[in-house]
RNA sequence: GGAGCGUUGGUCAAGGGGUUAAGACACCUCCCUUUCACGGAGGAAUCACGGGUUCGAUUCCCGUACGCUCUACCA
């Protein structure tokens, strides 16, 4: 019998949830549902220091917002609970006295400032980085090199101590990566991380492999900065004794930079002027505001499809998915390999693609809301829906539609004459003049009869349109831009209309 | 330094022993529109390099280069 599929998502609680972090989500999300499997949610806080209060209830609303829900987490509960690393932390030490009793771990008791001195005395030019490992443990003092009695001594006085894992030597170690296929590492080149803190919290190492396995995890998947980790991984699973049920691994590439290379990270978007968060994000330490794609205008159907082929596609021409096809055409053997650049013009490409493939009711409370923020209180549900219909074209971001439409709520106030002014002369006043005299007796109000009664003034005064309907423009909104005047002239109404093009003839004057 | 992973236009990418090497974003030209967009037509632009294997390599193999990630009592 097949296992039921169970995925997890396992982020550290430390600030806002970066695009990758989405990807990650939405991946194994997809994956969960292709196969009718579990998403689960699990939070990664062993790290004390980097807590930061909010980010977990951030990340669930930032899942809640993409429509990734999780079927089992914190929040949601689930047969496997708790969720929260911080909440199992008893369970981590019993395996890892296991591990030390077997032999494939042992106690340390250097100091970080004894570390220190030892990557200071080994450091070289050829060994940036001298590492823990079976050629040092030897001169450390941990309770491979230490008495039995001396370490059951230190152990009783409660001496600070973590617990290591003894890397093998010369072990050829292999998995097979879904993405990559085999990858292999030599034991020698590993260093004894440790697996339990001072504290007595676990390193993530410890921690995941425990919980994957306690949670029933069948496929683990995560960013490719994980891979020279996973042999690691992989040795605690096998001596723990549970290798027969480690998942199946897959490691994603990353998502780089778009100028030059490396993972794209906060800072970047910061100072190329894009968002990185899915949402904005506030640390409570310095009140430092990050903005995020849903606050800057993005649809969650835009933002999820574009994460979704940055790194994969169905090997179609086709590049709109909705949640929906993507279960059913995502394929971890069609993610790629190599880390992609970030490209935000091509994101609200997506975006303006979902404005104009979605029916307005999906995001016109947003757009509402942003109008309220603004000061413009809708009060015409129809007519506000009509609008909307009619501007969206050229709205790439929910946040466009304000200066694409607030005109036709409320007049403009200030007018861009200067770009009529050196064109503008007597008669064109004139007609305005008598053009606003007419519309006051135009029995039916739209689009059609207000442009056949424009032309029609035009011609008498034998003035060609295309003059004129420029000056009509900057009058009822502003600026040089928007839909076909007549439209907006139908839609703000006579009274409005007439009001406009009298402000409009002032402000302009001769 | 070491290890692992990677490398098709500016970017995302399809493809895969013989192709005119798709498509999208961006860019350029034109059309539409006497606003701004949308839309339409066209254009420029690519298989990192060197060796093999082969009748034939962008595709397979081996090197090289380059890039990235990791190298914490962070995840």
């Amino acid at each position: 019998m097949e296992k039921k599929v169970r995925v997890r998502f396992a982020p550290s609680p430390t600030g806002g949830l970066h695009l990758g972090g989405v990807r990650t989500v939405l991946y194994n999300y997809l994956f969960a549902k292709q196969h009718g499997g579990d998403f689960v949610l699990r939070i990664e806080d062993t790290d004390q220091n980097r807590y930061v209060p909010g980010a977990e209830e951030y990340i669930f609303e930032c899942l809640k917002w993409v429509g990734l829900e999780p079927d089992e987490s914190p929040l949601h509960g689930g047969p496997y609970a708790p969720y929260r690393q911080s909440e199992r932390k008893e369970m981590y030490r019993q395996y890892a006295e296991q591990l030390v009793k077997q032999g494939n771990a042992y106690y340390a008791f250097d100091t970080p400032a004894e570390l220190e001195a030892m990557r200071e005395k080994f450091r070289t030019e050829e060994n940036p980085s001298p590492q823990y490992n079976h050629s040092l443990r030897g001169r450390m003092r941990n309770s491979l090199t230490m008495s039995e009695d001396e370490v059951s001594r230190l152990l009783k006085e409660g001496t600070p101590h973590v617990i290591r894992i003894k890397m093998p030597e010369n072990e050829t170690l292999t998995f097979t990566d879904i993405i990559r296929g085999e990858v292999h590492f030599n034991s020698s080149l590993v260093d004894d991380k440790v697996l339990l803190k001072a504290d007595g919290m676990p390193t993530y190492h410890l921690a995941v492999v425990i919980d994957d396995y306690s949670m029933k995890i069948t496929h683990a998947f995560r960013g490719e900065e994980w891979l020279p980790s996973a042999p690691v991984h992989l040795l605690l699973w096998k001596y723990l004794g549970w290798e027969q049920e480690m998942p199946q691994w897959a490691h994603f590439p990353l998502i780089l930079k778009p100028d030059g290379h490396g993972k794209l990270s906060k800072r970047d978007g910061d100072r190329l002027g894009f968002p990185v968060f899915a949402m904005n994000w506030k640390d409570p330490r310095n009140e430092e505001l990050t903005h995020g794609f849903r606050e800057l205008g993005f649809l969650p159907e835009a933002f999820i499809n574009m994460l979704a082929v940055l790194g994969w596609n169905d090997g179609t021409e086709q590049e709109l998915f909705s949640l929906e096809e993507l279960v059913n055409k995502f394929s971890l053997e069609n993610v790629h390999k190599g880390g992609a650049k970030f490209n935000y013009e091509k994101a609200k490409w997506f975006n303006h693609e979902w404005i104009k493939k979605l029916p307005v009711d999906r995001w016109q409370s947003t757009v509402r809301k942003e109008f309220e923020k603004n000061g413009i209180i809708i009060k015409d549900e129809e007519k506000f829906i009509r609008v909307l219909e009619l501007v969206k074209d050229r709205c790439t971001l929910l946040t466009d539609f304000f200066t694409q439409a607030s005109f036709f709520f409320k007049a403009p106030e200030a007018l861009d004459v200067a770009s009529v002014k050196p064109k503008w002369n007597e008669d064109k006043s004139m007609f305005f003049d008598i053009l606003s005299e007419k519309l006051t007796t135009l029995e039916e109000w739209n689009a059609t009869a207000i442009e056949a009664l424009f032309k029609e003034t035009a011609t008498e005064k034998g003035i060609k349109m295309g003059e004129l309907q420029l000056p009509f423009r900057i009058m009822l909104v502003g600026g040089k831009f928007g839909p076909t005047v007549f439209d907006i002239a139908a839609l703000i109404g006579k009274e409005e209309t007439i009001a406009r093009i009298r402000k409009g003839l002032s402000d302009i004057g001769l």
